[in-house]
DNA sequence: CCATTTTGTGGCTATTTTGCCAAAAAGTCA
DNA sequence: TGACTTTTTGGCAAAATAGCCACAAAATGG
């Protein structure tokens, strides 16, 4: 019981990890607003191809995409709902977080 | 523009970072139902109190929570808000992906 | 069939993270 | 003050991660 507790938090732990990560982050933000190819992922992160596909398979490993091969490319979409929500939080905190710490410099 | 906006997007990738292992996951869990001090959460984790402690101050850097010491002992309280939705949503995906694991299974 | 395009893998090094122990801070209580 | 409690910090070794290059796989077009 309190086992299987600890396996789920690590299951979502997971999750967050493959999250956590600059790249990965950016491109599954903008997966939010439809599927993208690899090569246009590329593009956008800016590194090697074959470092973005290592970090598309931590992404697709922990569930957050799904990928489909159509043609010659290999389309990656959003499978991980509830994000725009979250997102907006998490940039509140930032937000909050910056204003603070212009206050501290100003209080200096 | 686009500078900055990287910038936002690893800004949340750390806090997405700092959740993104189970034993702070699971302290954040606990969190959400109210403050707690570092010994019940290193009763919580069973780690050695001076990694739960680092721990901590992963999660208190990331600005996910906040403390305050009171008397002899360092209360922790959670900050980020948003977390019981989005963990009702990654919990939703991990409960289908074992349910496709087990369809995978029996089809063989 | 062969060259080309797109994506994934293997292998490697550099960097980061993790988690323990020992010791330091900082209070608290007698 | 001095012993004790609670938490943090420094330092270390083991493990994990990141990112590049070279190459393999798979599909397509000529």
């Amino acid at each position: 019981m309190d086992d299987d507790y600890k396996r789920y938090i690590a299951a979502q732990a997971r999750i967050f990890k493959a999250l956590g990560h600059p790249s990965r982050l950016l491109m599954v933000d903008v997966l939010r607003r439809g599927e993208k190819c690899v090569c246009d992922l590329q593009a956008l992160v800016g590194d090697d191809i074959s470092t973005v596909s290592k970090h598309l398979s931590v992404l697709r490993d922990a569930g957050v995409v799904s990928s489909e091969k159509r043609g010659t490319s290999m389309y990656y979409r959003l499978t991980l709902g509830c994000l725009d929500n979250f997102l907006a939080c998490t940039g509140a905190l930032i937000e909050q977080r910056v204003l603070s710490q212009v206050r501290m410099i100003k209080a200096k």
